[in-house]
DNA sequence: TCCAGAATCTGGATCGATACAGAAGGGTGA
DNA sequence: TCACCCTTCTGTATCGATCCAGATTCTGGA
């Protein structure tokens, strides 16, 4: 049988609190009652305090969970994810604290057990739909919890960090008006009620269920508006997940029909690269016969010269953790600044003199 | 107080154990008293079994500990890290399991710790030095551990998956020679005992610590060997850090000043990268003026037209959950395949004739 | 009507540690 | 010499669940 505290204490004919001292603190007892004990445990094979009874003891455990938009193994694939992640990495190393990946599984059921079954002080929800059964289960949990995306109207008890997504998508999309673009098509992650890849019609923006897409199409569709650019005339294409291969394959039902749009905007950087790279398979030219913008600013975007949104992903996750951990850390809520990044890929609307 | 099990017990009149019964095991109890528990767990404030009491006591967590080479932070810069991640994360998905991530930390004490205090089921190394405090707490946790690195003479019973490192960087290393290549230089990661940036002297490939480096030092060495050229004769080169920045000031001490090697092997993709951007910086070209090979085959490989090694990251992730949540997968062991991938960074040696 | 067997429910033992109050022994200053 | 404090160690209570053997009730067939 695995040895535990009472093994060596037996051993060493002291009591088990003490053993447990020598562990745990270590001023508590002489050294070199202490070297004794060590070397007895290390003869027995003890290995130290089991965790769990040491967390269940100490109602505490060093860890905190991570709870992500997708399956976990997307998660990785998105190079803002795993910004923000290594941002939060760097917090909890300094904490000495571990990051327990939840498994955002589509089974509601199961993923509700992993969220209740998982042993952690703490979650960060990253992108968690309001809707999702892990978000409520990690709610229920009520440990410190703190919002991967800002919301404008949150509760100020709860912890939020994020960026003003409205009004920098207002930003991006302005940016394509001044430029003269009038026929204009959005291309975001998860638009409809239901995960689909396409075409769809969304009648107000404000229903999108995800919320942060909800929060990009409410600037893009106000930002119309200043033009006079009604959000019933604008194309919109929903993608499943956030690729750049599906980029790519929305782009299509733009690019293959008339009239073409003179711009797209992508609510993520993934998708405008797709976009670029359907473009290219056409033979068109960004920034000349069609202007694309996205929104992240990951490292692959300056690469592809893609006009972007920049947003602070390595700094969301470094200040996700600090509110998770960094106790005195008073303040609850953070917004992040937002920069428009003007690349090559956009370019004034040739169309327009013609129409 | 928070509420417990009891808390529920006592309100709804009944015991402990059925109200336990309720949550982990529906069919030792009445729907309708199945129904009224739940309903009065919620009407508490109780949000289902604690986590860690209910580790304790069944000995299972639902969790494996990953523990990474370099700091949390830097494992996500490295896209061959991030592959593995993903097919571990894959795997893990499938059996309904966490991944805590466990930081590395420098101070070999707290790393120490982080490994005994980490509430999971197994452990993941993902090369770790094997001299590393984690290493060795990992291994005196006594639990399923899987080490995601080929070791030749590994005793049967660990759990290993990875690739025959040696054999591979013998093959990129015969490619060069082949080329008529003779003054060649190598990049690597942590070459000598301390880790250091720069050229550094190392009698043997065997002495190397980092057992990965080890092999692939070997390989190439025994490469050179049989065309005659001397392990001596070689410069070799460490860096601190697995990333692109590093490869590209470290190739510094082999371009600028003479002779300059006429090809340069780097044991990783990353350090590759960065040395054809120091030969972009200096107007050298890859392939014509001096051959780079990388290893692992990194997506960004392909697109810098890097000769390289291939090696199946994301399948090496998911055989590594395998070993250790896949009951019924026997083996122990896996080697996986690699190929030669060359590409443009690679061609004849035009001193050639001259020398 | 009676009883075996299934369906429900109970209670104490247990998982492996830490907290905390207090006991024992040793040292110090008046 | 005595009172007091400090260091070192002990023992019991507790953290919050699950396990398991057994008690109780329900069911259906002889």
């Amino acid at each position: 049988m695995k040895p535990t505290l009472q093994t060596v204490a037996d051993a060493v004919g002291v009591s088990r609190s003490t053993v447990s001292n020598a562990y745990s603190r270590p001023d508590q007892l002489s050294p070199q009652l202490r070297e004794t004990i060590l070397e007895a445990a290390a003869r027995l094979g003890y290995t130290g305090p089991h965790p769990a009874a040491r967390s269940l003891r100490k109602g505490q455990v060093g860890a905190i969970g991570v709870l992500f938009s997708a399956e976990l193994s997307y998660a990785f694939t998105d190079p803002y994810a795993v910004q923000f992640l290594r941002g939060l990495a760097e917090t909890a190393e300094r904490h000495n604290t571990g990051l327990l990946l939840i498994p955002l599984l589509s089974d509601g059921e199961a993923a509700a057990q992993a969220v209740q079954n998982a042993v952690v002080d703490g979650f960060c929800a990253y992108c968690v739909p309001a809707w999702h059964a892990s978000y409520d289960a990690a709610l229920a949990r009520n440990l410190p919890m703190v919002i991967a995306e800002w919301h404008a109207n949150a509760d100020p008890g709860t912890r939020v960090v994020g960026i003003d997504d409205m009004a920098a998508a207002r930003t991006a999309a302005r940016h394509l008006t001044a430029l003269g673009h009038r026929r204009i098509a959005v291309i975001a992650h998860w638009i409809g009620p239901v995960q689909h890849s396409g075409p769809i019609t969304l009648a107000r923006p404000e229903d999108a269920p995800h919320h942060v897409t909800r929060e990009r199409l409410i600037g893009y569709r106000d930002a119309f508006a200043e033009v006079g650019v009604d959000w019933s005339e604008v194309t919109t294409i929903s993608s499943i997940h956030n690729s750049r291969e599906e980029g790519a394959a929305v782009a299509a039902h733009l690019l293959d029909r008339a009239p073409r749009p003179t711009a797209i905007l992508a609510a993520a950087d993934l998708l405008a690269l797709g976009v670029l790279d359907a473009l290219e398979t056409r033979g068109l030219q960004a920034g000349r016969d069609i202007s694309v913008v996205g929104f992240d600013d990951i490292p692959e975007a300056a690469a592809a010269r893609l006009t972007t949104i920049r947003q602070p992903a390595l700094d969301k996750g470094r200040i996700a953790g600090e509110l998770l951990l960094d106790a005195e850390r008073a303040e609850r809520q953070v917004v992040l600044p937002t920069e428009l990044m003007v690349r090559a890929s956009t370019g004034p609307n040739n169309e327009a003199g013609r129409s």
